[in-house]
This record gives C-alpha cells, sequence and structure tokens, in this order.
DNA sequence: CGAGAACCGGACATGGTGTCCATATGGCTG
DNA sequence: CAGCCATATGGACACCATGTCCGGTTCTCG
C-alpha cells in the first residue's frame, strides 16, 4: 500500500487546523482532496533514506493504529517503533493524525473516484436515493476496514476540517438537492453525522452491533430522507 | 444557578470512562443519571469552606468554558482562575470534563424531566413523530444555550460514556420502536448522531447557519424517519 | 571524488497531568 | 468554651508528551 509515493509531494497539507487559525506551511491545494495525477515524480527528487525512512514510518504507524488506542498514539511512539527520531517525524507531519491521513488517503481517494465515475448506482447515474443509499454503504465499508485509521485522522471537531469531509459533504448535499430535501445546506451535516468513526465504533463494539445492521439502517434512512415522498408535510 | 448543592453528593460518578475500563471511583448511581430526590443533605454534612470553594470553582469554570475553547481549558487554568491549588480541584473532579458535566447537570436534567412528566409533545401523549421532533427542538434549544459547556463534557467519544447519552438513547430507542422503524437499536445512535456537540458547533459557526434551520432540518428529518408511513420497504 | 544540500536524531525548554504529604481549618464533643 | 480529630487544602514532585534547534551524517549532483 505505501509504495506509490503516498505524500512526497504535498498532500500533508490537507487542511488540518492545528488549534488556531495561521495556515499550516503549503497553503497550495485548495480543491478537496482529489488531485488526480497518477504518478508526478515528487518536486526535486527524494533522497534515497528519506523513501526508506518514510516508508518505515508509515508502516510503523499502520502497526500501531490498528493495535493500540489510535486517539492516544503518540509521536514519541511511532518514532521509536519506525526506529527513526522524533524530529524526523515532525519534519514531515505536524502531529499524528496526519500521519493516519496519510494512510488513509489512498482508500478515501479510490471511494471518491468511484462515486465520481465509477458504476452506478454510487457512481452517477441512478436515483439521489439510491445513490445516498450506496453513498452509506460504501462509507460503513470504508469504516470497516479502517477504523482505526478513521479514529487516528478525524476524531472530534478534526472531522470537519478534513479535505475528505469537504468532499463527502459537496456529494451528500448534491443528492439532498436532486431529491428536493427542504434545506440541503442544513441537512448534510446531519445526513454525514452517523458516519463519525465514534459513532460507528460505539454501535460496533460497545453496543455489539454487526456491520449488516449499522449499514442497513443507514440505507434505510437515506431512502426514507431522500426518496419519493408522496406528499410530505 | 449553583446554589442548590448540585453536586454535594455523589453524581459526578456519572459514568465517563477515563480511559480504559476500571470504574472510576463510587459506582454506585447505575441509573441513566435521573434520581429525582429534590434535596438530600449530603452524606457527612459538607464543611462551609469546602463548599465556598466548590462554588468558586463551578463559577471560574463556567466563565472560562465560556470564554475560551472549552476543549482545551484546562484544570490548572480553572484552579488559577477560581484561586485555589490543583489538589483541590482534583479532590471533586477529575478531568474538566466532570466539572463541566456538573454544571450542565441541573439543565439537562430539566429536559430529562419534561421528557418524562412534561407536557406534550415533548412529554408523554403525543405522536412518536411529534415527541420525536419536539426532543430535537429541546435539544438544539440545549445546545444553543450551553454549547460551550457540552463541548467541554461530550466531545467525541466520551459522549457515549455520559449519563445523559443513555437517557437520550433509551428515549429515542422507545420513541422510534413505536413508531415501528425497523431495526430501533441501530437507529437510534444514528439520530442522535447529528446533536453531536461539534456538529451542531461546525453547523452553526463553520458554516453559518441559523439556530431555526439546523432545528428545522432535525425537526423535518425526525418526521420523516418516524412519521406515519405509508407503505415502506 | 568532492562540495553542498538534505536529512537525521539527541537534547532542550515548555506545559499539562495526577499524586503525595505536611499544614491549616472547621465542626463536634466533653 | 476549649480541644481534638477528621477533613480540606495547596505546594512540590515525578512523569509524559510536545515542538524546536543544532551539530553531525549521508546522499546526490556536478
Amino acid at each position: 500500500m505505501a509504495n506509490g509515493l503516498p505524500d512526497s509531494g504535498g498532500n500533508r497539507a490537507n487542511g488540518r487546523a492545528p488549534s488556531e487559525g495561521a495556515v499550516p506551511v503549503g497553503a497550495d491545494r485548495e480543491l478537496p482532496v482529489l488531485d488526480l495525477e497518477p504518478g508526478r515524480p515528487a518536486p526535486v527528487r527524494e533522497r534515497a533514506d528519506a523513501a526508506r525512512n518514510r516508508m518505515r514510518v508509515l508502516k510503523a504507524a499502520e502497526k500501531l493504529f490498528a493495535e493500540t488506542d489510535a486517539r492516544h498514539v503518540t509521536m514519541d511512539e511511532i518514532a521509536k517503533a519506525a526506529g527513526v527520531g522524533r524530529a524526523t517525524l515532525y519534519r514531515r507531519y505536524p502531529d499524528p493524525a496526519s500521519i493516519a491521513t496519510a494512510l488513509l488517503d489512498e482508500h478515501e481517494r479510490q471511494v471518491q473516484e468511484h462515486i465520481l465515475s465509477g458504476p452506478p448506482p454510487l457512481g452517477p447515474g441512478a436515483s439521489p436515493a439510491d445513490r445516498l443509499a450506496a453513498f452509506h454503504v460504501a462509507m460503513t465499508d470504508l469504516l470497516e476496514r479502517h477504523l482505526h485509521l478513521v479514529l487516528g485522522a478525524e476524531t472530534g471537531s478534526a472531522r470537519f476540517g478534513t479535505g475528505a469531509y469537504r468532499f463527502w459533504r459537496l456529494h451528500v448535499r448534491m443528492l439532498l438537492t436532486e431529491a428536493g430535501v427542504p434545506d440541503p445546506d442544513a441537512m448534510t451535516d446531519a445526513v454525514l453525522a452517523p458516519l463519525a468513526p465514534e459513532v460507528y465504533q460505539f454501535q460496533r463494539h460497545t453496543l455489539g452491533l454487526s456491520q449488516a445492521r449499522v449499514t442497513e439502517a443507514l440505507v434505510w434512512s437515506a431512502r426514507r430522507l431522500a426518496g419519493h415522498d408522496p406528499g410530505r408535510a
């Protein structure tokens, strides 16, 4: 997975607000995430040792996020596990969340591409209700497979600063608009809210619900909200 | 507000899970929150200086939560602002969240009482759809008035450990069941998710939506989900 | 093959956490 | 009313995590 130079260029600047304003570092890339250039060869050619270390870091972080509570993974631990110094880590990533984001990036991008140009019902062509339902299926699938990373990357309010969230938001807003839902701007975040990683974790692991039940509940609710409405109030 | 000895007895033990299991301190009180005994006079009589200090702490914390980002309020700041030592704070509250919880407690309790025995549509007597709609109105009202406290108390996954959440969950689950919604256990948390303080804050202050729009979107969606369904799938 | 740039990681300063213990204070009893 | 004991108090301590800096090392290009 971490073989396609996932972040050599500048995709760590995807919008997490560290604390108060003050644009982090490289505030180019205004696009949500989405920047479909398969393999641009990095601005100045990455040094071999740097690449090797980045891979080690990514691999170690992946492991840590998976094996321990992703929300309490620390830069120190990652550095130790990867066998590099902390400063080396900070050179590339400002915090654990951005490492999780880097690991998550390609998976999210994949879903995004399917949404934009894949086959229906996830891609264009189906009815808004069907697309919204398919979106929920895809998202719960993503959550199920990479929950630890999502917990590491998009917890709490950080979620809303993510480039990924901007993308999901745009998409859902469009679907709700097409479906004729009253106030799409206000509805969108309500529709997206159950996909917060904390909610999914609570349902799956505290409540013990199966993935299928969670997914089906969301699908049902998607259809109910965006489906043809035979005379609503 | 903080005049009725809001927490002299033992309501700080309302279920926040600090990190990993290990029941905090006073694991009596298994009830959600709800413990309607107007003014039981505290186990052993609280010392006067203790009472005075607790009031000072509560007042200072309230101010801090309101004036600065509630999620970054620290025990140190509260102690300094209240003019007491840190250890004094720790004696009563394990972390800032539990202080926010204490401040929030009576407001939430009030809503809970209205739900249990107030007039319809919030209280018993109305249709499930109407009650769910009224619930959302009451909740957004609570969020609007005390967002800073909720952000301090129920952020991220902490929300789910709260006694309050258990109560809301029970109530919504019942309404959804009555309304004939398919899998209430899975639906409930999806319905509750948009009421997470981070979501509300994002809608109100990042997006700039009015309270009315947010509320109405939730009300619409509540009716849509729990309303009479002319032949659902 | 050598010079310069990029990278590395140990060390430092800072700030928050949670706990301990000697001291001060309040409430009860004789 | 005085004295005692339990409780409350807060300064100090040890720990952990964060970010940053700088001297030394390693790579790449000419």
